[in-house]
RNA sequence: GGCGGGAUAGCUCAGAUGGUUAGAGCGUCGGAUUCAUAACCCGGAGGUCACGAGUUCAACUCUCGUUCCCGCUACCA
């Protein structure tokens, strides 16, 4: 075993073409922040690097579309996701981003490095180009038609119709997304990581030293291993990004994953320019990088190729990638705007950093991919954070004051069951401990939860109301003990819920704590004077759940609006088959529900040569079909009668569908005579 | 299509190397209690462990096949 005396931890770099949301914070930050805040604790020396992730494609096009330039966008972003980070406490040393001065001169260092050790290969290929934008044009950026089932919006590297993958050159009638134009072929020249040439070192290292790495880690790297592996570019041709740094290469920058992640390291350098080294070269430190499930193969496979090609660089220890989230039964999507953006929890609940963070913990996808539902996220600030931890807080508090003026009374003699309650509580610092060392955050605070159960349980059994009317110094003694319990829970919970435990920390008038005193019962001494109790938190009521299912759902529909498209024209008709068809205009006489048909209403129309019955079913969209009489519609006069619910339909009533499945009238814009012709 | 991960109580999830009655939290039902944000505490009910074969004295666990979800598939980032 490996000793260590630091540890660096990374967090994956957001991409700053949007905000972040609550998957970006259960699968990395929120793990990430609780690990350092435990290493913190326990006094190691320990770095936090995060930073966003500035570069590539999609940031070119989202400029583009808006009229401003990359740099903006990324401003932007960076800003607000920096900004939601702070609010929630993720406790980064450094948060700097990829368009840094530091980062660019930086990833041209390791470039050329790598460069000079003669550990790229340079391979010239004919790519797509897109004349009109002059750029060339990345497998997903052109569109066409699918050869296999006639989609006509297959991408250049994959038919999302059928499933197939492709290139770019088995489309038919290829298109540039960026600009519509048709693109044409041209050579370009690229520099290559050759992995095939690190396979067998990266086989040893992974396959047989690190065998503790979580099953789906473990298991994608030997997937990858398996299949063989390939070179990989670590250009493209761009104008957004970090010039390659050799001769020859004018309008080619580095590619967004060889810089992006380079970003954790100048990210340090930026922070500690003079001894940044030793967190990335030093052999006695311990790399750790926290992902989600996406990132895997970059981490454990291209990034270590690109360290260990450069050769001065220690290799990750541990890659604790996580699974996804998703939110109410559906993938969380940025573009789909399917998400509960940070930002916009926070205006929604002030001040309720702990309860995302405790909830998101709670049900972290450490294992496969799990559910974010309101509803949980109700139960657990409820039954959790009130019921069990915020309430127990509050009777040792409220108890206390109530018996001795709100200071610390007097340890007396301890029962068997007190030490027996002692001992339990002992116990929850190794477990959480054994836990937490093993990245299993979602039961470390399950544990650490379990302090608060003690305490509940202990005030339940030792009754301090009801022996207060015989024994004080018995009830000091309870008291005592609780108090001890709360201030071990604002220890045990800080890396989880640092607002509550510094909140609980002043409430307890503690001066400082660290991870060592968990366990301990002299925490507080007999006299200290506490603070004014306040709730630890707060219900949160069905109607404040309702207003943001409602939210979600208002986006559901918002989203299949936009995603209506109207159907492909039918194939022409004559003149002659239009004149067939007979269009009228009448005036409803009467309108009624068919009885026992949910959809059919009852039309009584003045067709100005008598009248005509006519059914329709749009009962659904016309809830008081009354208020239709008088207006005129359209309707087809010569259809063959049709009997429906025992009624002959003579005609039909024109409607348009609207993108979701409603039905409306159609309607002449003025009054016009009964039986006019619709020509 | 290929590869990897997953499918376990009403819900959200745990279940090293196969071994007697498969666990937790929430919810639910019953009891007790009143210091506390109608909270806490005790107890009960609830599962042919996705489906179908196979290996084995023994399978939630291993093998094969099927179905569904997610990810990767090397120029999406």
């Amino acid at each position: 075993m490996k000793e260590f005396n630091r540890t660096t931890v990374t967090s994956a770099l957001p991409y700053a073409n949007g905000p972040v949301h609550i998957g970006h914070l259960a699968g990395v930050y929120v793990p990430a922040d609780i690990y350092v805040r435990y290493l913190r604790l326990k006094g190691e020396e320990v770095l936090f690097v995060g930073g966003s992730d500035e570069h590539g494609v999609p940031i070119t096009i989202k400029a583009k579309k808006e009229g401003v330039t990359p740099q903006d966008i990324v401003n932007r972003y960076h800003t607000i996701i920096k900004k939601s980070f702070e609010d929630f406490g993720i406790s980064f040393d450094v948060y700097s981003r990829t368009t840094s001065p530091t980062h660019k001169e930086l990833a041209s260092d390791i470039f050329k490095t790598i460069y000079e050790k003669g550990g790229f290969i340079e391979q010239s290929s004919e790519q797509y180009y897109d004349e009109k934008v002059q750029q060339f044009l990345a497998d997903r950026y052109i569109t066409g038609k699918c050869p296999h089932c006639g989609n006509e919006n297959a991408y250049g590297d994959q038919c999302e119709s059928c499933g197939t993958s492709l290139n770019p050159t088995d489309l038919i009638n290829p298109k540039s997304a960026i600009s519509g134009s048709v693109p044409v072929m041209r050579e370009t020249k690229h520099w290559y990581l050759p992995l095939d040439q690190h396979e067998a070192w990266l086989r040893k290292w992974i396959l047989e030293d690190h065998k503790e790495w979580k099953p789906n880690v473990y298991g994608q790297c030997k997937s990858w291993l398996d299949m063989g592996l390939q070179p990989r570019a670590v250009s493209r041709d761009l104008d957004w990004g970090i010039p390659v740094p050799v001769e020859g290469a004018e309008g080619k920058v580095l590619y967004v994953w060889f810089d992006a992640p380079i970003g954790y390291i100048s990210n340090t350098k930026e922070l500690l320019p003079d001894s940044w080294e030793k967190w990335w070269k030093a052999e006695d430190t311990r790399l750790l990088h926290f992902i989600g499930k996406d990132n895997i193969v970059f981490h454990c496979i291209v990034f270590p190729a690109m360290l260990k090609a450069e050769g001065s660089y220690i290799l990750p220890e541990n890659v604790p990638a996580n699974e996804f989230l998703n939110l109410e039964g559906d993938k969380i999507s940025t573009s789909r705007n399917w998400a509960v953006w940070l930002h916009e929890y926070l205006e929604d609940f002030p001040g309720k950093q702990d309860v995302l963070r405790y909830v998101l913990t709670a049900n972290a996808p450490e294992t496969k991919d799990n559910d974010f539902t309101w509803k949980d996220f109700q139960a657990r600030n409820n039954s959790e954070l009130v019921a069990i931890y915020g309430n127990f807080i509050n009777r040792a508090l409220v108890l206390t004051h109530k018996f001795f003026d709100g200071k610390v009374p007097a340890l007396g003699e301890l029962t068997d069951y007190d030490k027996q309650t002692l001992e339990e509580f002992v116990h929850v610092k190794t477990d959480v401990e054994k836990l937490l060392d093993n990245f299993r955050f979602r039961d470390a605070q399950k544990e650490a939860m379990n302090l608060a159960r003690i305490g509940n349980k202990y005030l339940a059994d030792t009754e301090p109301w009801k022996v207060a009317k015989t024994d004080m110094e018995r009830v000091a003694t309870i008291m005592h003990l609780s108090l001890q319990i709360a201030a071990n829970l604002a220890i045990a919970f800080e890396p989880f819920l640092p607002f509550s435990s510094e909140k609980l920390r002043c409430m307890l008038n503690l001066n400082s704590f660290d991870w060592k005193q968990l366990g301990h019962t002299n925490l507080l001494k007999t006299g200290d004077q506490l603070g004014t109790p306040e709730l630890l938190f707060e219900k949160i009521e069905d109607i404040t759940i309702e207003v943001q299912v409602q939210k979600l759902l208002d986006t559901k529909k918002a989203n299949e609006a936009a995603a209506w498209k109207a159907n492909s024209v039918k194939p022409n008709i004559s003149f002659e088959d239009f004149q067939k068809i007979d269009i009228r205009v009448g005036t409803v006489l009467d309108c009624q529900k068919v009885p026992k048909a949910d959809k059919l209403l009852q039309f009584r129309i003045a067709d100005g040569i008598e009248e005509r019955t006519i059914l329709s079913g749009i009962a659904a969209y016309y809830p008081n079909p009354e208020e239709l009489i008088g207006a005129q519609v359209c309707f087809i006069a010569n259809f063959e009668p049709r009997k429906l619910r025992g009624i002959f339909s003579e005609g039909m009533i024109l409607s348009a569908e609207d993108a979701d499945g409603k039905l409306v009238l159609i309607q002449p814009k003025s009054t016009v005579s009964n039986g006019a012709e619709v020509k």
